[in-house]
DNA sequence: GCCATGGCTAGTA
DNA sequence: CTACTAGCCATGG
């Protein structure tokens, strides 16, 4: 890597995401880069060590985004490896396993570009062994077979010969096929699994926001969208998902340190901005203001604590805040981590069962709590209501019809509770 | 533990 | 209708 006069492309894996698990050959590889061309990483922790003065450029294909093609990858690659640069393409997981690196690797080759493949430890093997699941046993599993699960297995010709998987292998480990869940397992059924086969579904496996959810291939789906589990994840199927319940090993380390995720969102509404923060148990703060206060206060909450920001994380809370604000969503599938006392905790409970555009006095409150008289305690455990809008705090009004207060301020409030009128209004 | 402090309420002037 | 007051009750210093 020394001569830096010609150009070279290195196609290297970044691992699942946890930063323990990048190789010493890719870290070198970042270290050296003077272009690093990366996708949608799990932990871009791993860009700290490129050079400062290197060229970072993010080509993810975001579900949603702007697609980049990958032939405009491709020339973007070669110019600069044209140009005597070295590039570093990183990838997640590793390259050639369902990360489309042979197809990089081949364009070079056609173009005489010299290229070096750096392999990462792939998710579908290291993934299944942070939720505690061996793909292999002697005892249930001799044969393993990796799938992707972006193709989905009912279109007409999927060049996954789902007949033979179904029967023809121990254990399956899908890759991207969170959404494709539901017609996955229909398929494996179809073909003849035993419906009870175990089944896990990790998600953001190996990084300190792992989750993992169980069940069989007849249920499994439905417990997915109940837990609310979007990609990335793996999913594992197999004798060998029983193995976890003796051998999960990393979660349960993992809640001694949590860490705690954040995003900024810019509503249509005054032009403010939300920030939202959640621990691994689900959304903890919704703030309006500034990004400065709002992780000084974190810091001062969960001191000790990581704090990073992690925009897709909260993608789905997102889209339902707009869906809110449009007046077209009524209410929020997001799972909370509730955090005060109990008498603060009883009083955010109570205020999650008002429903959608109907307000309540702080003393219907305070009578729906058993405790009639602590309307003004109610006042202030509503004040440090730490998710607004979630918990609907701005639907109680004072019993003789004025507004009341609201801690981000009363105009949210005035403007929360119009658009919950005015599509009431429409329905009605 | 005492005291002030709230996104309150009900009653009175 | 507004202004003020006395009660109310969980919190935080």
């Amino acid at each position: 890597m020394k001569d830096k006069k010609r150009g070279k492309v290195y196609i290297v894996g970044a691992g699942p995401g946890n930063i323990g698990l990048i190789t010493l050959k890719s870290k070198e590889c970042i270290e050296d880069a003077d272009v690093i061309i990366y996708d949608y990483l799990a932990n871009k922790e791993i860009l700290s060590y490129a050079r400062p003065d290197a060229e970072q450029i993010f080509m993810g294909k975001h579900g949603g985004g702007p697609v980049i093609t990958q032939d405009k990858i491709n020339r973007i690659m070669a110019a600069m490896a044209k140009k005597g640069k070295t590039v570093v393409r990183l990838k997640g997981g590793d390259p050639f396993i369902f990360g489309r690196g042979g197809e990089e690797a081949e364009f070079l080759a056609d173009r005489g570009i010299p290229f070096e493949i750096v392999p990462g430890v792939t998710a579908g093997i290291s993934i299944p062994a942070y939720a505690g699941i061996p793909l292999t046993h002697r005892n249930y599993s001799s044969t393993i077979a990796f799938i992707t699960g972006h193709e989905d297995p009912l279109k007409e010709k999927s060049s996954i010969a789902w007949n033979k998987i179904a029967t023809g292998v121990d254990t399956i480990v899908i890759f991207m096929g969170i959404t494709t869940l539901p017609s996955i397992v229909t398929n494996l059924i179809k073909n003849g699994r035993t419906p009870d086969t175990p089944v896990a579904v990790i998600q953001w496996g190996s990084t300190n926001i792992q989750k993992t959810v169980t069940g069989t291939l007849k249920n499994i789906a439905a417990t997915v969208k109940a837990e609310g589990i979007r990609p990335p994840g793996i999913i594992v199927i197999g004798e060998v998902v029983k193995l976890r319940k003796k051998l999960m090993w990393f979660e349960g380390m993992n809640d001694l340190n949590p860490r705690i995720l954040y995003t900024i969102y810019k509503t249509g509404i005054h032009g403010k901005k939300i920030l939202i923060a959640a621990t691994p148990k689900g959304i903890c703060r919704i703030h309006f203001g500034k990004e400065s206060s709002f992780i000084k206060e974190l810091k001062a909450d969960f001191h000790g604590t990581v704090i990073q920001r992690n925009d897709r994380y909260f993608s789905q809370i997102i889209s339902d805040l707009e869906n809110y604000f449009r007046g077209s969503a009524t209410n929020f599938t997001a799972k909370i981590d509730l955090q005060g006392t109990t008498f603060q905790k009883k009083v955010w409970r109570a205020l999650l069962k008002i429903p959608y555009g109907k307000t309540v006095s702080y003393k219907e409150i305070a009578e729906m709590i058993g405790q009639p008289g602590a309307s003004r305690a109610i006042g202030t455990a509503c004040g440090k209501n730490p998710i607004p809008i979630i918990i609907p705090c701005h639907r109680i009004i004072s019993s003789d019809g004025s507004l009341g207060g609201y801690s981000g301020g009363l105009d949210i409030k005035k403007t929360l509770l119009g658009i919950e009128k005015n599509s009431a209004r429409q329905d009605a």
